[in-house]
DNA sequence: ACCACCATGTAAACGGTTACATGATTAC
DNA sequence: GTAATCATGTAACCGTTTACATGGTGGT
């Protein structure tokens, strides 16, 4: 979105919203799980930018919301896409140029391995096998089903394709990362990283 | 950092100022240089974030800051790790948990695919390609290098195989997104989607 | 002429995260 | 009893990004 156009600039959760809903009328509660299941592992968002986004999207006319009464539950409010907002997803994702960044404190911390005790490290790292293994089963299921788009399909192999890279990557240089560090260690004590 | 002492928190511009202090003294522009050099593909900063770090490392006393005069530029400001400094480092890195976000509307843009013009899509993946392979060129002459230490040798070795799983992934699959959104346009056309 | 490099900083804008606030239902 | 699911929203906080401000050197 980004000004009154669309303008070159950064996806924001607005226009996901606007792309969670052309896939059918949603309330806040249900894109935000389109979000973690079809999203998660490329882009995240909170109860705390969706609802407000939704808000802003109503008041610009680009979704329509209707209060949905429901009973022993707060009312539900159902978003819709309208011509205008399908219009303007289109501007917006034409528009945006294709980033890709990672902030990986991971890696800042395997970085700065040589500073740490080799069993914090090695700890580490098992932590991130452990979230990363079912992340690829997942997206193995996922890519089973037969109910996407060419585009999540596109989506869900890049991530099984760069994940399973990943863990491969760290299961087969975990030792010889301990290893190094453990000598450098023996080589140059560092008093201030004792544990 | 966040707080006073080194709870569980993201890892901040500060920290890693601090952590590329221990390669030795160095200005906030090096800093940056730095940063671009072994950083930029898992974590970025611009000269914004980094020269108030360093202020307020200074004000903390976790650095100490030399002025060099030179001769037609301006001062030159050398920061040096205290022994704080180093033991601050130290607490914010065990304290640290290791998270990896991906943000990426590059694949935001192809879970949307099918609501955009072929050629466009294709550009786009195309535009990713050319980005990347120059970076996985400099990432193996990087790990050529003998004067890396385990850690930038590890984070590194993760990036080639990252991003080479990536390029081939995106290099096999495109033909077939291409076309299978070529499809749906004629299953489906949608007015709104020309250009 | 123009761009890249060296060198430092400030201030506003922007957007996302987190915590707060509320509350019933169902399953373990 | 405790946690997860359903359901919506606000407000403060935090950190990054971007634009602004300045200015000489050296190469094409």
């Amino acid at each position: 979105m980004a000004g009154t156009a669309g303008e070159a600039s950064g996806m924001d959760v607005k226009t996901l919203c606007l792309g969670v809903l052309t896939e059918g009328d949603k309330t806040g509660y249900e894109i935000k799980g389109r979000f973690e299941e079809a999203f998660s592992h490329f882009f995240g968002a909170g109860f705390g930018s969706i609802y407000p986004a939704l808000a802003e999207l109503s008041r610009l006319g680009l979704v329509t919301c209707r209060s949905v009464e429901q009973d022993k539950r707060p009312d539900k409010k159902v978003y819709r896409l309208t011509d205008a907002g399908r219009r303007r997803l289109l501007d917006a994702l034409l528009a945006t140029p294709p980033r890709h960044k990672v902030r990986s404190e991971f890696l800042v911390l395997m970085y700065f391995a040589h500073l740490l005790p080799p069993a914090h490290v090695a700890a580490i790292i098992d932590r991130m096998v452990a979230q990363w293994a079912p992340l690829v089963a997942e997206l193995d299921r996922c890519m089973d089903g037969t109910d996407m788009n060419p585009g999540m399909r596109f989506a869900a192999g890049y991530g099984r394709a760069v994940l399973g890279a990943a863990l491969t990557y760290v299961r087969q240089h975990k030792a010889e990362l301990i290893e190094a560090i453990d000598e450098r260690r023996e080589l140059e004590p560092n008093a201030l990283a004792g544990e």
